[in-house]
RNA sequence: GGUCGCGUAGCUCAAUUGGAUAGAGCAGCAGCCUUCUAAGCUGCCGGUUGUGGGUUCGACUCCCGCCGCGAUCACCA
């Protein structure tokens, strides 16, 4: 890494130069801007306390002692403070010829460390997966591909919340208003069938509701009578008995649920490694809950009813196992916790989740430390911001829901007509056809939501379809399909990328397009280390205009020099292997033609 | 009310984590296809970074106050 080098030459310049003792990571070196001469800058002011110069002073002697250590430096400018540093064609030609043809530049070579598990999706079997669901599918998806380039070994984890009342809810509605409907007979998906089997249950538990308010009750205290209710709580309790009848039907429509979310996510492209239940881990965490009782962690009510107080880490009191022995959603996750760890040892534990649990994260780490888990401080957090819609959030019952299947059918069509009309489908049969507007649909929806920070929340607007041109993932997918259809030509024309150094001249976008890919080992690393896919999708879009405003500018099968059509082929050859390695990170394919 | 987060161009997002003149796309306007794919390229327009102070060589970034928005503070998950 040439950064490297000049950062460690630039610290030894200021000691020897200075006596001083400055440690290259002190050395602040970035990229050049654009509208400067020169392609890696040095702040020259950190170091002014230590020379007592003006800045140009100290800057220059700094770029005489770099030029004269770093073979590869060709000269420096130095503009208010800042030394700009030109490192010399020939590295970069050097370093293009040497790995272009490199499918997997800018990975790590697999650790055989212990694994990152990471869990994300996390559905609920009373509904359909809907936009928010997708955003958590493709964060988790590509953070855990980023680490894998990383070098890590990761387990991609899903944790199903399968039981619980609401699941007795659409049980519920299923037996008194769907009896004999099932997904064949009513040609639908099973997540969507189970789906209004809960919404039809909310329906009717409000009729109730209204009657009993009506005869005087409180809003309170009918939502706790209303015979509906009551009734699913029954049937919550028959669960946990094992009554055999009410777990047949359990187990009949969450299998429902699995083959319309194995649609969803087959389409998405999401897989995992494993897939906890929580039905099978449910009762986790009452030994550990337990222990802390023990240790005098945790204590107890006199009710029964089992509390951890954090009042002494400005936090609050949080219940851990009500009156009756039960157990809540923070149990579990210390339950499964261990679990996981007993399982993998992993270095990390991730959890993407939505940002609307930061305080549940923050609890539980700081109980599962209480209780002597060192690997707490593994546990990280991965927070990502809500999906809203231009009047708010997605409600349910209001029917602003996006739901996931609804938005990759529409998106396939805007693809297929918006194709249509620009006569790209024109000589491809339908399965080609079908299979390119599928992945170029995929491809806007994907990128729209991953060049978004994780951490941030974001606007999608169900009037207004995904944009398929400027800073959009088919945009990048066009570019690869350029590159390509431009190799496939020069074949034909018994021309191809080479390794031959090139010595001639570079043109300044070529090498803009050169300093990119050489940085992209660096991107990996920093999206790797801040969970962040935004990170690599903001690069890809870079090396793609770069590349079409190079592609425009300056022809490469028509250059009569031999030497530089070779070179230019190299460059585009890498550039499209790039771009395929950087959009699988996110999860996005890319065509060979479109 | 307590805690946490957010506020950047008309709209959607960036800004290498404290560095140079805050950048892209969309929308709007004006151009570029008998020549490697026009889902592309070029140019113009668009900003007191919510607001008032502070810290320093230097602030969108850090600190404090205010305004606005959101999340959370469940014996839901």
């Amino acid at each position: 890494m040439i950064e490297t080098t000049i950062r460690n030459h630039a610290a030894q310049a200021i000691n020897v130069l200075y006596s001083a003792n400055v440690a290259p990571e002190h050395v602040i070196i970035q990229k050049t801007r654009k509208d400067f001469e020169g392609d890696f800058t040095i702040n020259i002011f950190p170091f002014l306390k230590i020379s007592r110069e003006k800045p140009d002073v100290t800057a220059e002697k700094i770029g005489n002692y770099l030029l004269e250590q770093v073979p590869e430096l060709e000269n420096f400018n130095i503009i208010k403070g800042f030394l700009n540093i030109v490192v010399g064609d020939s590295f970069w030609t050097g370093f293009l010829s040497e790995k272009y043809r490199d499918k997997m530049f800018g990975k790590q070579e697999k650790s055989s460390g212990r694994p990152v598990v990471i869990e994300f999706s996390s559905p609920n079997t009373n509904k359909p997966l809907h936009l928010g669901h997708i955003r958590n599918n493709l964060i988790g998806w590509s953070v855990a591909e980023i680490l894998k380039a990383n070098g890590n070994v990761v387990m991609k984890v899903n944790l199903v919340n399968d039981r619980g009342i609401h699941i007795c809810k659409s049980m519920l509605a299923w037996e008194k208003w769907f009896r004999d409907t099932s997904p064949d007979s009513a040609n639908t998906k099973g997540d969507k069938l189970v789906g209004e089997c809960y919404v039809r249950f909310d329906q009717e538990l409000k009729k109730e509701v209204a009657v009993l308010i009506e005869g005087g009750m409180s809003k309170d205290d009918a939502e706790k009578s209303a015979p509906l209710m009551a009734e699913a709580q029954e049937m919550l309790q028959k669960w946990e008995d094992n009554d055999t009848s009410v777990r047949e039907l359990w187990s009949t429509m969450n299998a429902w649920v699995y083959q319309g979310f194995d649609l969803t996510y087959d389409r998405l492209g999401i897989a995992f490694d494993k897939v906890y239940y929580e039905s099978d881990t449910y009762l986790l965490g009452k030994q550990i809950v337990q222990e802390g009782l023990k240790m005098g962690v945790l204590f107890q009510e006199e009710d029964g009813s089992i509390w951890a107080d954090m009042t002494g880490d400005g936090l609050d009191k949080k219940i851990l196992q009500r009156a009756d022995g039960t157990s809540v959603y923070m149990t579990q996750d210390i339950g499964t916790a261990q679990l996981r760890y007993d399982e993998y040892q992993p270095q990390k534990l991730l959890y993407v989740v939505g940002n609307e649990q930061n305080y549940h994260f923050d609890v539980l780490k700081l109980i599962l430390d209480k209780l002597g888990r060192k690997w707490a401080e593994d546990i990280v957090h991965v927070s990502y911001g809500m999906v809203e819609l231009p009047h708010g959030k997605m409600k349910s019952r209001e029917g602003t829901v996006v739901d996931a299947d609804e938005l990759m059918d529409d998106m396939y069509q805007t693809a297929e007509s918006m194709a249509v009309e620009l006569g790209k489908a024109d000589d491809l049969n339908k399965d080609e056809a079908s299979q390119l507007f599928e992945m170029i649909s995929l491809g806007a929806l994907k990128y729209f939501i991953l060049r978004v920070d994780p951490k941030k929340n974001m606007l999608f607007n169900p009037e207004e379809s995904i944009d398929f041109n400027g800073h959009t993932g088919p945009f990048i997918q066009y570019t690869h399909a350029r590159i390509q259809s431009l190799l496939k030509k020069a074949g034909s024309r018994e021309l191809k990328p080479g390794d031959g150094i090139f010595t001639g001249d570079v043109h300044a976008k070529e090498k803009e397009i050169i300093k990119l890919l050489y940085s992209y080992p660096e991107v990996i690393k920093e999206a790797a280390s801040q969970y962040s896919p935004s990170a690599v999708a903001a690069f890809v879009y870079d090396l793609a205009r770069e590349y079409n405003q190079f592609y425009q500018e300056i022809s490469i099968l028509r250059e009569e020099d031999p030497a530089k059509a070779v070179f230019r082929l190299s460059l585009s050859y890498f550039t499209a292997s790039v771009i395929n390695s950087a959009m699988e990170l996110l999860g996005i394919h890319v065509p060979e033609k479109m």
